[in-house]
DNA sequence: TAGATTGTTAATCGATTAACAATC
DNA sequence: TAGATTGTTAATCGATTAACAATC
């Protein structure tokens, strides 16, 4: 019927504008508690250092509707982008993986805010089972899928050492979950549909630590340059 | 002189690269460690689900030379892209911010091989002060200028929350720090030639919780519409 | 009305992928 | 030698940016 599917949704959304919703959501937020009532790309766009035309783009992407010479409500805005986001009602989590970064993640009470509620949390050492990490449960990995069974629980957050990523999320998708935010660093290999969403410290390290170098040798570069000089005119 | 300046170095490596650099490292040590002496583009892109071209302008990028047929040696290789990261010794570095996460990568013993070496923490908080967290000790915020005055710390890791992100960000760079890998949920506003890494858990967030609730809402529909087509054929 | 702002189409830019000659 | 693999140039693809008409 219609000749141009419009309303294939997701997939057609890049997803560096998927990257940037959520900050669109912090700004709105803040505008809407200031009391501003309407509000433009333009200064949306001051505000994150973006060019207004993309964020004009992520907004329409998203569904927005704006008024010419007048902007957007900002607070229909902001449910607009909560709404598309799914964090209106956050979803139930759980976790795989009480080591240090697994913890710190269970304490983190934002989340709730963001659309994750972790709602258990599982472990193989017998040492964690049975005890509450920042109130959330942790059980024994074996207990993972009668659990997932009784509760709809979409998310599952990865925080296991890299050789047992794999086998966990194999579990873990056996058993229901549909999304998988991997902090372990290793790919994983997922069937059609998974969603995963990678988290991997050491490639955000690739990127700081080879500029750094870049930096710091050449300025190395520029002393010795310098001393050779300095060495000539003196000699 | 040079007509094509090809020394420009990092500013002409695209950050794609940059981020893929570190599974290249991991794949080739692992590789080196299993007694393969030699690989080709074709293997590494396979272990990592990329294309073989990539792999090569990456390698290449980073200063690496095959030989046709042949390939790369292996640990020779690896050697290179350390290098090239700088993560052979790694950089000392301070953490500011010592609540949840800031502890937890505190305890992350794994960034030490690759290019991260956690010297010192600071927090505003007296009761964190004069201890311990994982064999790091934690000093007043005040104390920073003095610690990096006597030390070349380089790297700055930032762990506040978001309000103490920006000042605490300009008082590392007034005292030395060229790299700051910033886990604040906000912007930095920084001078020319500092490096800023973003970590923001809320940005992927918006990947996961969009791809997510687009699945969902589709099944609904669907449900919907069988159920809707049921209800006709049985009245 | 005049000017600002949206919505949308076109141009640009950069990264990925394909093609192919050189070569061990 | 023959075939695999590198190095490099060209084609494709997708995201960002620019241009401009519509409009409140």
């Amino acid at each position: 019927m219609t000749p141009q599917p419009k309303n294939s949704a997701i997939k057609g959304i890049p997803e560096p504008t998927l990257r940037r919703l959520p900050n669109y959501c912090q700004v709105l937020h803040r505008l809407a508690r200031e009391g501003v009532a309407r509000v433009s790309c333009t200064q949306i766009g001051n505000e994150l250092n973006l060019d207004p035309t993309q964020v004009r783009k992520d907004l329409a992407l998203a569904g927005a509707v704006g008024r010419p010479k007048v902007g957007y409500e900002t607070e229909a805005l902001f449910q607009q982008m909560e709404d598309f986001l799914g964090w209106n009602n956050a979803r139930d989590a759980v976790l795989v993986g009480v080591g240090s970064l697994g913890t710190a993640l269970l304490g983190y009470r934002p989340f709730n805010r963001y659309g994750v509620n972790i709602v258990a949390a599982f472990d193989t050492n017998p040492m964690k089972q049975g005890s509450e990490v920042h109130g959330i449960p942790v059980f024994p990995l074996l207990k993972l899928p009668n659990l997932l069974e009784r509760m709809k629980v979409h998310i599952g957050i990865l925080t296991v050492p890299a050789e047992q990523a794999q086998p966990v999320c194999d579990l873990m998708i056996m058993t229901g979950i549909r999304a998988l935010w991997n902090f372990a660093p290793t790919a994983l290999t997922v069937p059609d549909g998974i969603i995963v969403q990678n988290e991997n410290l050491f490639n955000s390290l690739g990127v700081l630590s080879s500029k750094l170098t870049a930096l710091l040798r050449g300025e190395d570069k520029k002393d010795r340059a310098r001393q050779a000089r300095r060495q000539e005119t003196t000699s």
